[in-house]
DNA sequence: TGCCCGGGCGCG
DNA sequence: AAAGCGCGCCCGGGCA
């Protein structure tokens, strides 16, 4: 058997017998079809070899193939029904003719708009496909309130949105959650979210960042022409044409008669991978796709409320960050400028001498590390803060004698932490911000390979603990903040899937986790820092945190870091069997899956086969833990809208493991609210694990800002005096 | 000039 | 060689 027959083998163990996979050096032809002869081209195999992104579309490919008869016709692109309107009469009637064509039927839905962003953009057209081969598209729907020919502006909105609320039709899209909260945020539309492509190929399929594009699916899945390049062509030129950055381009700036057949096609794909998928999706992720369906609807609600930005105390702080920052950045002037040298550097590095190197530049890692060779005599190998930590700790023990190292590392850790500050969160979250004074982040679904969201533009999961950056984002006038955090979810996870007595001994005696290690590990007399190293220790080992990374981390040799490995496992033998257990199954070909029926794949590799060792460790616990988070949302807004508390409780961001609302400044509605939210976050593990032995928890916060968050009875009580 | 990468660092 | 996991954003620097 030749390799390509064994990778085929691999991906696909019952691939039919009948059929054909054939390697060609022609990248124009891979993953094309030859229906006559039932092949499939795929690259050669020294390249799937070597490429892993390429491997991955290999495997996806010869699956689809293995289950598709190659003669159908979601491969035909030639033969489409497609419409448009644009005149209002035309675009009322249309509307009409989808709802009787759809009748009890699955529509799907795609949009084109101006831009990305929420502030100047646009709505130009919207896509209706009814069946596999058939799509309506709408553009120019009039908006300047006008009167028509037997048809007014009102009555063309009024039917779209009875179209969107039609109880008997099914709505699919490929990221609606997108298209959905544009629709509501650009034109008043609700529409909802019962299929969605994007996201059954994610948690169906294929889990891996950056492979659910509708244009790579459709060339992968469906055969269909490269329709986008014509597209990307057009851009192009437009921005050389008008000297704009490809950043500034508009999708106004394409031709109607190019943008309509481009989002009628992308309908129409979007359909045909909706059938398809359903035949390939592995029928375990079935609830947890139909979770993050529920998820997709509720988290577009969460991106279109946003959170408020404080712009009085944004400015504020500009200023002082800014006074701080000149500071430091004299005292660095003043040390570096006795060692730099842009020629010396220059000569050493290769680096090529411009305007800019005549001064160190202190965020250029590169510069950074050539004058620390320089300060102290031999190279570092990275110049990260652990290491500065370690270079200042050296120059306290008089292991680095050059007495401008000290002043130099100090400025430069200064320097840096203003710089990060003022660069990603002043000048970020202000370019970010909505002209109503919110932020309106973007929460990926299909972020993370583990089942963790992620969030963008900005990324509202990284905010610093820093108050005078967190405080940046507050309550609206008449709000509070609400915060409710699961305490130690992912340990609790840890407790529930390796059934450690201990542990979970440990949580159902509500004890303190930590505390208990502590004394483990130091004995009852054990100190403040050795308490947080407990803690340290507990969120790292069980990821696969080696004794090296702990002795570096604490300043302990590798004996001690070893010794305190042991005591921690031999206090908890069913995490070390759980560790185990989950390091042995990538060495006997076993999946890794999770609770709720996610997967990941890995092609396993020697040079990489410690890390995958601790995703196997890692994933189950880090999946299980996000997914409790994001089935409490849903449950929560669930209950908000029962019982009518929609507009006095509104979800406005999570992180992880934490849930933000924004709630009316009534201690009565923050009470109940709070502690309702807090019993559907304990339970809900309970509600969805059979058999959990392990009782969850979550602490709550109250706040105008949410740098200065409170416990609930002090603002209660807060209330109680100010009346 | 735009694009991509790696280093660094913010969060859980 | 280095070895805890998961992300996104900023910058510098090299390349086309």
């Amino acid at each position: 058997m030749d390799f390509l027959e064994k990778l085929v083998n691999a991906a696909c163990p019952d691939f039919p017998k009948d059929r054909e996979v054939r390697s060609t050096r022609d990248s124009f032809q891979w993953y094309k079809v030859i229906a006559s002869s039932r092949t499939l081209m795929v690259p050669p195999a020294n390249i799937l070899r070597v490429n892993m992104l390429e491997l991955d579309r290999f495997v996806e490919s010869v699956n689809a193939f293995a289950k598709c008869d190659p003669t159908e016709s979601i491969y035909d692109w030639e033969h489409l029904n497609l419409y448009e309107a644009h005149e209002p009469e035309e675009i009322c009637t249309m509307i009409d003719r989808i709802e009787e064509v759809a009748k009890n039927n699955l529509v799907v839905c795609d949009i084109e708009t101006r831009g990305l962003d929420w502030e100047d953009n646009i709505l130009l057209s919207i896509g209706f496909a009814t069946d596999e081969d058939t799509c309506y598209a709408l553009y120019n729907i009039p908006i300047d309130g006008s009167k028509h020919n037997g048809c007014t502006d009102k009555i063309i909105w009024d039917k779209l949105q009875r179209l969107f609320n039609n109880p008997n039709l099914k709505w699919c899209w490929h990221n609606g959650k997108f298209d959905c909260g544009k629709l509501k945020y650009l034109c008043n539309l609700d529409a909802h979210i019962d299929e969605d492509t994007m996201l059954l190929h994610y948690v169906g399929i294929n889990e891996k960042r950056g492979t659910h594009g509708l244009k790579d699916l459709g060339q992968l899945y469906l055969q269909a022409p490269a329709w986008d390049d014509q597209l990307d062509k057009i851009k192009k030129d437009y921005c050389k044409r008008h000297k704009i950055t490809l950043a500034e381009f508009h999708y106004d700036d394409i031709p109607t008669e190019i943008l309509i057949p481009y989002m009628q096609r992308d309908c129409i794909a979007t359909r045909r991978l909706l059938m398809l998928f359903r035949r390939l999706q592995r029928p375990e992720s079935q609830f947890i796709y139909r979770q993050l369906i529920r998820a997709a609807n509720v988290y577009e609600k969460v991106e279109l409320a946003g959170v408020q930005l404080d712009l009085d105390y944004l400015e504020d702080l500009e200023y002082s960050l800014d006074k701080e920052m000149s500071t430091a950045q004299k005292k660095l002037d003043q040390v570096a400028q006795q060692i730099w040298d842009p020629i010396l550097y220059s000569k050493s590095t290769g680096a090529k001498i411009t305007k800019n190197s005549e001064k160190f530049n202190p965020k250029s890692p590169k510069q950074l590390k050539w004058m620390l060779q320089e300060v102290l005599g031999h190279p570092v190998q990275s110049t990260d803060a652990l290491m500065m930590e370690t270079l200042l700790k050296q120059c306290d023990e008089g292991v680095i004698d050059n007495p401008l190292a000290r002043d130099f590392i100090q400025s430069i850790m200064a320097v840096r932490k203003n710089h990060k500050y003022m660069d990603t969160y002043v000048c970020g979250l202000r370019q970010v911000m909505c002209r109503d004074f919110r932020i309106r982040g973007t929460f990926n679904l299909h972020g993370t390979e583990t089942g963790r969201l992620s969030s963008s533009n900005p990324n509202m999961q990284n905010i610093p603990r820093d108050k005078k950056i967190k405080n940046l984002l507050r309550a609206a006038p008449g709000k509070v903040l609400v915060q409710l955090d699961y305490s130690q979810a992912e340990l609790r996870v840890l407790a529930m899937l390796s059934g450690d007595p201990s542990m979970i001994k440990c949580y159902v005696d509500d004890l303190d986790l930590h505390a208990q290690v502590a004394q483990d590990i130091f004995g009852p007399d054990f100190t403040k820092e050795q308490r947080v190293m407990a803690k340290t220790i507990n969120f790292g080992i069980a990821y696969g945190r080696g004794p090296s990374s702990i002795s570096a981390n604490f300043g302990v040799s590798m004996a001690e870091a070893r010794g305190i490995i042991n005591k921690w496992f031999r206090s908890k033998p069913l995490v070390k069997q759980y560790i185990d257990r989950q390091r042995a199954k990538p060495l006997r070909d076993e999946e890794c899956k999770t609770i709720l029926g996610r997967v990941r794949h890995f092609v396993i590799t020697d040079s990489e086969l410690n890390h995958i060792q601790n995703e196997y460790i890692n994933t189950p616990i880090q999946s299980a833990a996000s997914d409790m988070t994001m089935l409490s949302l849903l449950e929560i807004y669930d209950w908000l809208q029962d019982n009518g508390l929609g507009s006095q409780a509104q979800i406005v961001t999570t992180v992880h493991d934490s849930i933000i609302l924004e709630v009316d400044d009534d201690s009565e509605i923050v009470a109940k609210v709070a502690v309702k939210c807090q019993d559907i976050m304990a339970e809900t593990p309970h509600k969805f694990i059979d058999d959990c032995p392990v009782p969850f928890k979550a602490d709550v916060e109250v706040g105008y800002s949410w740098g200065n968050l409170m416990e609930l009875d002090e603002y209660v009580e807060s209330k109680e005096v100010a009346q």
